[in-house]
DNA sequence: ACGCTGTTTCGACATCTGTCAACCTAGACG
DNA sequence: CGTCTAGGTTGACAGATGTCGAAACAGCGT
């Protein structure tokens, strides 16, 4: 394994950065795989999946907590733990306007994501 | 929403269901998130997220699991483990080809997910 | 039959999920 | 200006789930 400058020592996921190469097409290192892990993990979650994509396909690119929370089963301070993980992950920010907070997704994060799960279509083999 | 025929009621992630447009896009139904975050969930680990790296990637599209474990230093069970977890979540198929078993990544369900976090560069918005 | 390879089972330990209560903030009203 | 009400977040806690290792089991080759 050839050091390369090591720029990816730590990832910054609120940039878009490029940083990944899709995971079909050369091994993901170790540093990397950490640092991606947790936004995996973070929509390996039914209820955060649909947040998150809720949140996405929100009009204005932004959803208001008032307009989430009564989408699920689930109580207040439970939908707003799972946001809060969404939001320690990367997949969103949060700023409140008034007496309502918004959550907005990041597109470059998410990008990154379905970028390392790309597969070529035409290199698929078989 | 119109129902549609309703073919997603058991998404099958064996096979290439294009069955969903990007949570960008429209808002992910209940059932989808429930058969997809699994998927998701098997990714968000560093150690399984190499392994898949590590079985998309290689040369005949196939790994053995006695290059796998060595790359790593966790016991072969936790290996095996693993393993198991991306198998059930319908990410790898695996066969036993003499001694060794071999792991084999599905492009369909990848490409899926891939499909499902996809962001149009230009309605980026800002 | 023996050894090797990989999987499975079992158990200890850690992490995650969801709820209740309390707190903080912002706006409304007297 | 103080207080009251409403919306969200945080902290603390039981229950469920996931992680990993040690030992035991099953398939294959010699």
């Amino acid at each position: 394994m050839p050091k390369q400058a090591a720029p990816l020592a730590l990832i910054d996921l609120s940039t878009e950065t490029p940083c990944c190469p899709p995971i079909a097409q050369s091994r993901i290192p170790a540093e990397v795989a950490t640092v991606l892990a947790p936004a995996f993990k973070a929509l390996g979650d039914p209820v955060r999946l649909q947040l998150m994509s809720m949140i996405a396909s929100a009009p204005d690119g932004e959803a208001c907590v008032c307009d989430l929370t009564p989408a699920f089963e689930l109580s207040g301070p439970t939908i707003s733990h799972h946001l809060k993980t969404l939001r320690e992950a990367g997949l969103v920010d949060a700023e409140r306007r008034g007496t309502w907070v918004y959550y907005r997704a990041r597109p470059g994060i998410m990008r990154q994501l379905a970028a390392l799960l790309t597969v070529e279509t035409t290199a698929a083999g078989a």
